[in-house]
DNA sequence: ATGATTGCAAATGTTTTGCATTTGC
DNA sequence: GCAAATGCAAAACATTTGCAATCAT
């Protein structure tokens, strides 16, 4: 985990480190991959490891430029984060109470590559979202 | 246009015929569908015709609610807004210019429902932005 | 030792809200 | 006339920044 950061150019320091593994741990579970600067800086301050919250943005942005996670807009009032794991994929979101889903379509890659160059862009990035209701959410409406 | 906000439960009063008509004109042009509350908010100033940039934000929250216009979020830190003209439609936007072009896949609408539908959520909305160099840009560079 | 990193508090930029005033019907 | 809509200024957010103190190497 530090060889990562300091593969990334960026020195080993503690809030780093700290960011880092809750990221890391995050991603191993299937419904928290996903979390935003807020709940970083609160999580952090329930462990009794206080990092500034200015401290936990300029990390996450240096973290998304040096590769090591993404940040996605789900909602337009806040950014979430989660460990880039070099697989690409899309989200399934759900509306009513915010469970997401991971998924890739190989079909949609490709005719999202075939719309750029049929407008003569050179794709450089694109982000899907899919709103929808989720199973349970179904079942309770 | 009067009649747009009629049927759409809202009185009839001088800052939502102006923005109304003002979304409207920017439909016409292939260049600045999409707007900002900002922008809206200068360009009345311009033409002498001063709304609060209050009522700019509630007149956009409800023109989006009753379906005459959608918001986007391109980009995480503004919020656009277009006409709705009915035939959906997504957005190919120029990462260094922000020009905008607008296209629609059926093979990728189809691939969506079914990824949606393969997860047991029910579609309700999507969003998908692909990000890119235009052809202007690519020259430049 | 020294340049990078941090924490804090203040600034920023967008969007929202409270409330007194004005407007549409 | 009365409820709905507006304008203003203030508040609420997420996020960024200046700067002095601290830390990593």
């Amino acid at each position: 985990m530090a060889d990562e950061l300091k593969q990334a150019g960026l020195k080993i320091t503690t809030p780093r480190i700290l960011i880092l593994e809750m990221l890391q741990n995050a991603a191993l579970e299937s419904n928290t991959e996903h979390l935003s600067a807020e709940e970083i800086y609160a999580r952090l301050r329930v462990s009794n490891k206080d990092v500034g919250i200015a401290t936990v943005y300029r990390v996450l942005t240096q973290f998304e430029q040096a590769g090591l996670i993404i940040k996605h807009n789900f909602e337009a009032n806040q950014a979430v984060y989660e460990l880039n794991e070099g697989e690409h994929h899309d989200h399934l979101c759900c509306v009513n109470c915010g469970a997401i889903v991971e998924f890739v379509d190989q079909k949609i890659e490709e005719r999202q590559k075939k719309a750029a160059v049929d407008h003569g862009y050179k794709l450089v990035d694109h982000s899907l979202v899919l709103y929808g209701l989720c199973p349970n959410c179904q079942e309770a409406a």
